[in-house]
DNA sequence: AGCGCCCCTCCCCGAATGGGGAATTGTCCC
DNA sequence: GGGACAATTCCCCATTCGGGGAGGGGCGCT
């Protein structure tokens, strides 16, 4: 119990984090409902989250991922790195696997996606608050389409960042200070992991699965 | 103040069409707030929300683009056909200039954007149902950034979308029967219209405006 | 030390790409 | 009828792209 007269069990104190005003009044709205949840912060960035978590340490986070100042991937690093408790979920629209990956490999506890229903985000809360993790069925199954290996390194990443930019292998090289072969060579590699044979497709590949974003 | 001795202005009904539950319950909070709106119903698609408008006539509808089943521009043009005076709010997270254009063009009085304040999104609800239009700045700037004239044409769409999935002009030509240099030529057309030079920056600049889509 | 991986350079070569110009058909609008 | 434009086919040609092979240096892990 707690102080008081409070005669329900354990309540739980829960911080959102999502930069739509309307996503946050939405998730208030329904955790409002729960008896044995409060809200104790909205952020509305990935900076405020951190600053709010640290404030007021609640049970559980979440942490829409695309977000202005800081994104919720960031977040979750700099949260779990001073709380490796920390129980924080991923509520995020789905826009690829990578994001999944990377919330997951941050500390996420769970991976939520917003077109669930509200009872089920519910019940993931009380999962993660329970010490368990979350991951959909959906959510497994959109990671288990592409192989873990298939990431791309951060050369590879920039060069494929600088093709969708419309530039020519040789325009990549003067950007990157090599020689166009070498572009070259790091595109062949690129496709041969993407599963793809040309520049195009292997941009719009990346996009899909959130490697890269576009501006 | 309620029904009976109603001493408010006239109450007005509100129809939400939004394929994400926590948005429905966001916005559903926060009308409820507004002693003048009522929720009058909620769709999670474009057809649910055609044959809600027809069976409740609401004075204003809150439409998402982005929705399974039948998207928002097609609801808003099946609602404006049969009711020309149907007051319609697009409400979406910014996707290009694209949905915008074919929102308005569709009937819709007005395009909010979700990340907007929660106060703006009550405020424009009043404007529309006033009989006004509402267009935020930053919608306006955006639509600004592009000339008009840049639309493609449905064949420049159509090739545009497999070149994104990686076919060469000659898989293309194939795909459509026709020539390849048709494929070529349409291609120089929309690099043109695009203001790009590369196939690859075609694609990606026509995913950020929301003129073509992954999947 | 050995292995794997990332990153870089250089070679050859056939196919694809993009830019130029010129032309026909059809449609829709004025 | 004229103008604008979408869609189609054809020509030539320089450049780019993608696939092949053959290396070397560095870093981290075992």
């Amino acid at each position: 119990m707690a102080q008081g007269t409070d005669t329900s069990a354990a309540r739980h104190r829960v911080l959102i984090a999502d930069d739509h005003p309307v996503v946050r009044a939405g998730l208030a709205a329904v955790i409002a409902q729960e008896p044995d949840l409060d809200i104790v912060g909205e952020a509305e960035n990935g900076e405020l989250a951190v600053a709010l978590f640290r404030q007021h340490q609640p049970d559980v986070v979440l942490m829409d991922l695309r977000m202005p100042q800081l994104g919720g991937v960031e977040a979750i690093e700099r949260i779990t790195m001073d709380f490796p408790d920390a129980r924080i979920l991923a509520l995020t629209t789905y826009e690829g696997d990578a994001d999944i990956r990377r919330a997951l490999r941050a500390g996420a506890r769970g991976y939520l996606l917003k077109d669930m229903l509200l009872s089920d985000v519910i019940t993931a809360i009380r999962t993660v608050l329970r010490g368990d993790r979350v991951i959909p069925a959906a959510v497994a199954t959109r990671l288990a389409e592409y192989p873990e290996r298939s990431d791309l390194t951060e050369r590879e990443l920039e060069i494929l960042h600088l093709v969708g930019r419309g530039l020519s292998n040789k325009e990549v090289a003067k950007a990157i200070g090599r020689m166009d072969e070498t572009v070259k060579i790091h595109l062949k590699n690129i496709f041969a992991k993407l599963g793809v044979d040309d520049r195009t497709e292997a941009v719009t590949v990346a996009l899909a699965r959130g490697l890269i974003h576009l501006e």
